[in-house]
DNA sequence: GCAGGCGGGAAGTAAA
DNA sequence: GTTTACTTCCCGCCTG
């Protein structure tokens, strides 16, 4: 499956430009740092990178990018901050829809996660809203998620309710950034349908460094050793390596669930 | 040849 | 004490 799409993206480099965003708004990114050091994550960016890299296959969807945008982050309810992105309070649509990607508390039997405000998300491809509400699906077939071995981690995949807290997943905060406009600089989506995302050469430093201080290592995080956290991936499947620098695609099942989160809640 | 990226083994760590 | 999910280090290979 994951061989097909980059089939399908090797055989037509034309069309997966996956052309790397050409700003560079390190700003944003120094605030957000600034931010999580001071553990009261709030912050407001002057803007939004000038031009917002639009990744193939990905359509730009106007009324997503000056709006409000708000992402709640209740990261197991360890570090809750917020992320202002837009100018206005918007607590208003927040609260009026069921839709944020919420991760809720394990309590509820639900994921517990982050909260978008606008809807639908810009930076997801028309297609890729289609996927909506499988998360159920996902959750209640055991399905033959494990076609090799190395996948029984596959069933238990933290997508699935959680009996208790749980760490945050390299690949959910992936995702995360994936739905953040102020992070195209350093991550994007090549593809979003098919989970087909790439990192900056520039920036990809940064959002290690963000991974790493979100988790709260002792050491700087470095790309090297994320993508080596990435790589234990393809071993239960959640996320295989495309073979194009930087490069790497969800699994459909993991995307959908991801997905169905961000989309459903 | 070199730098950057990739692949993976192995040991360590921290939380559940 | 065990399991999980990384983290850290390291080495070798590949590619542009």
């Amino acid at each position: 499956m994951a061989y097909m799409t980059e089939i399908r993206l090797s055989g037509d480099r034309s069309a997966w430009s996956g052309v790397a965003p050409s700003t560079c708004p390190e700003v944003d990114l120094e605030v957000i740092e600034e931010y999580l050091q001071e553990h009261s994550l709030e912050v407001q960016p002057a803007h939004t990178p000038s031009s917002p890299p639009t990744a193939v296959g990905q359509q730009t969807h106007t009324h997503s990018y000056q709006g409000t945008k708000i992402i709640e982050n209740s990261w197991l309810g360890q570090h809750p901050y917020k992320w202002h992105c837009g100018s206005h309070t918007p607590n208003e649509e927040y609260e009026d829809q069921a839709l944020p990607p919420a991760w809720r508390s394990p309590h509820d039997n639900q994921w517990e996660h982050i909260a978008y405000s606008y809807d639908p998300p810009a930076y997801i491809d028309s297609d890729s809203q289609s996927s909506s509400s499988q998360y159920q699906e996902y959750q209640d077939s055991p399905s033959p998620s494990s076609d090799s071995g190395g996948r029984k981690d596959r069933e238990s995949l933290p997508l699935a309710p959680l009996s208790g807290k749980r760490k945050e997943r390299l690949f959910q905060f992936l995702f995360e950034m994936l739905q953040t406009p102020s992070m195209r600089s350093c991550i994007w989506w090549v593809q979003s349908s098919s989970g087909t995302f790439q990192f900056s050469s520039q920036n990809k430093e940064r959002l290690a460094q963000l991974w790493g201080r979100r988790k709260g290592n002792r050491k700087t995080m470095t790309y090297q050793k994320m993508a080596r956290a990435l790589r234990n991936y393809s071993r239960t499947g959640e996320i295989q390596k495309v073979k194009r620098k930087l490069t790497y695609q969800f699994d459909e099942k993991t995307l959908r669930g991801l997905q169905g989160h961000s989309n459903t809640l």
